[in-house]
DNA sequence: GCCGTTTTCGGCCCGACTGTTTTCAGTCG
């Protein structure tokens, strides 16, 4: 028996109660229940006391009895003989939830999907008490739509939805203020709609203008505080615009960011203090309403620091949020150092990327162009490389407020040798070692490559460790607990690279590395000047591992990353 | 079903929207 099994039995039952209409409270319980487990992070055998957490009672405390037991749950049992297995997939029909399947199944003794079609097109659905014609037509739409609807959409699509819907947003008079909510601001990989708040007072006709600008494919609601689409933009995606005033702004925006759990933590710590959250403000003891001129100011009011959308989760960051002071932020980089130029496959001059870097505030760099072997990005070679090298550093004679080293992203070739000898690299002031090629090979092998490039004294760093593409490819598959071992005996850095396409690496495995006392950089891999903007929700990503300013080398003062990395 | 520095009973985060009602239930986020 493991832990995995308790909590997807308790998942289960859950699930099999909701479909029995059985009441939202007792569901969340099994649910609670689950989720107790799988925040704890001791394995089973380490927890002697399961049956004394908080949110274990009776009825689940005796299904993890009966597992231990017999490797089963009675409970489970009966509801699997109860309810039968086609109902589950009704409840991903929008509109439909654990009552109104009860009562479709009581009513008509409805099933599955098909049968519920069936009922529809005799019309029996509409006669039943609660349902009428809007609602069976409602019900026969999305079970037509069924499948055809898109799953979540990788952080990378979400941004470019999110930047065409914000130069819409900038173009309708009548909106005063708007900030992007949801999923997307606590940059998560994936992401089912968007958000956004919008500051107007005159919701009616920022809603009209709304519905004649955006791509609309359907309208599921549209009232005075909110309107909500489905949008056609390359892909379906799901979209919410909530209309609030000025003061009503903050509290909305942390209510609309979420998550789920960080709110309904954040709801209970007020309740549990006489006030009552909502998306309009803070209801205090006597019945007035305090908003906000910031999230920070509301999170003051609770005596807690300004918790980061990307750190807000399953609510422990509440718990935690005195460490939030070391976490790494947007304002402590000092400095990006992967970036490619036109003499690979960038697009912008060396020049054009230091200008744009020290706009950034900036006061270091590092140039880190392709190598020979990445033909099709035109890698440098050798000699290249030297051309370079010297081209930088004139070019940073004539800059007293920013430092620019040379630096090259080199391959890591397909039989486990580097594309450059030792005597170039100790040319460089920083060497990234890369994997672009042979992704199939085997681990075994995989690693090997890394090792090599591990063990040379001159590579600084590994960039994207294990190659992912969100939503797109899984990468090479390396050993990464090996890979954070090798990187702490070697003293290397590992990567984080901020492009949204990446995320890599994930936040379990810079939770890892930061344990392991591995230094990361928070790179953009910048092919373009806009591409440097990447930084800002790199650096949300890796709130997300809560990784310190200490752990993140792009924190450093030039003098200690000259000391520490470049001259190591 | 779970919980208790007001509570062993009566809450459990809170509000918008829709559709079916004629004051509210269900669903959703």
């Amino acid at each position: 028996m493991n832990k995995k099994t308790i909590i997807r039995t308790f998942e289960k039952i859950a699930l099999y109660m909701e479909l029995l209409g059985e009441n939202p409270f007792k569901v969340g319980a099994f649910r609670k229940a689950a989720n107790v487990l799988e925040l704890d992070p001791r394995s089973l055998s380490e927890m002697d006391d399961i049956l004394k957490l908080k949110g274990i009672g009776k009825g689940t405390g005796a299904v993890i009895t009966d597992l231990m037991e017999k490797g089963e749950s009675d409970l489970l049992k009966e509801l699997e003989e109860e309810v039968p297995k086609g109902l589950i997939p009704l409840l991903k029909v929008p509109g439909l939830g654990g009552k109104r399947i009860a009562k479709l199944r009581e009513a008509l003794g409805i099933d599955s999907i098909e049968s519920l079609r069936a009922a529809c097109e005799s019309n029996k659905v509409s006669v039943i008490p609660g349902f009428g014609k809007k609602t069976e037509e409602k019900i026969l739409h999305e079970l037509e739509q069924l499948g055809t609807r898109k799953g979540k959409l990788p952080v990378w699509q979400v941004e470019s939805i999110v930047k065409a819907i914000e130069e819409e947003l900038r173009g309708i008079k009548e909106i005063t203020r708007f900030s992007v909510a949801g999923s997307f601001r606590r940059a998560e990989e994936k992401s089912s709609d968007v958000d956004f708040i919008i500051v107007t007072d005159e919701p009616s006709t920022v809603r009209e203008k709304l519905m004649e600008v955006l791509p609309i494919e359907e309208t599921v609601a549209a009232g005075d505080s909110k309107l909500s689409v489905v949008l056609d933009m390359a892909e379906l995606i799901d979209a919410d615009f909530r209309f609030v005033t000025e003061d009503q702004f903050a509290t909305a925006l942390h209510h609309f960011t979420g998550s789920k759990d960080h709110n309904v933590k954040m709801r209970q710590l007020a309740k549990s203090k006489g006030m009552k959250i909502s998306e309009y403000g803070v209801e205090l003891e006597d019945g007035t309403v305090k908003t906000f001129e910031s999230e920070a100011d509301f999170f003051a009011f609770f005596d807690l620091p300004f918790i980061p959308p990307s750190m807000r989760k399953d609510g422990t960051e509440i718990d935690r949020a005195q460490e939030i002071a070391d976490v790494v932020t947007f304002e402590d980089i000092r400095g990006d150092f992967h970036m490619h130029t036109t003499w690979s496959d960038g697009g912008y001059s060396i020049r054009e990327m230091v200008e744009a870097c020290r706009e950034r505030g900036y006061s270091h760099m590092v140039i880190t162009d392709h190598t020979q072997y990445l033909r099709v990005a035109n890698g440098l070679t050798p000699d290249r490389v030297r051309s370079q090298i010297e081209e930088i550093r004139k070019l940073n004679e004539e800059y007293d407020d920013i430092e620019i080293f040379c630096g090259t992203e080199m391959d890591i070739l397909p039989d486990g040798t580097l594309d450059f000898d030792d005597d170039l690299l100790q040319e460089l002031d920083f060497v990234i070692a890369s994997i672009h090629s042979n992704f199939n090979q085997s681990q075994e092998k995989i690693m090997k490559r890394l090792h090599a490039a591990m063990k040379n004294p001159y590579v600084s760093m590994i960039a994207h460790p294990t190659g992912r593409i969100i939503g797109q490819r899984d990468g090479y598959n390396p050993d990464v607990p090996q890979l954070i071992e090798w990187a702490k005996k070697y003293d290397k850095i590992l990567e984080l690279n901020g492009n949204p396409h990446r995320f890599d690496l994930a936040v379990e495995y810079l939770e890892m590395a930061q344990e392991a006392g591995v230094k990361i950089a928070v790179n953009t891999d910048a092919h373009a000047i806009d591409q440097l903007d990447h930084m800002e929700i790199g650096v949300k990503y890796a709130q997300k591992a809560w990784l310190k300013k200490e752990t993140v080398v792009n924190t450093w003062p030039l003098e200690q990353f000259i000391r520490e990395v470049i001259r190591k």
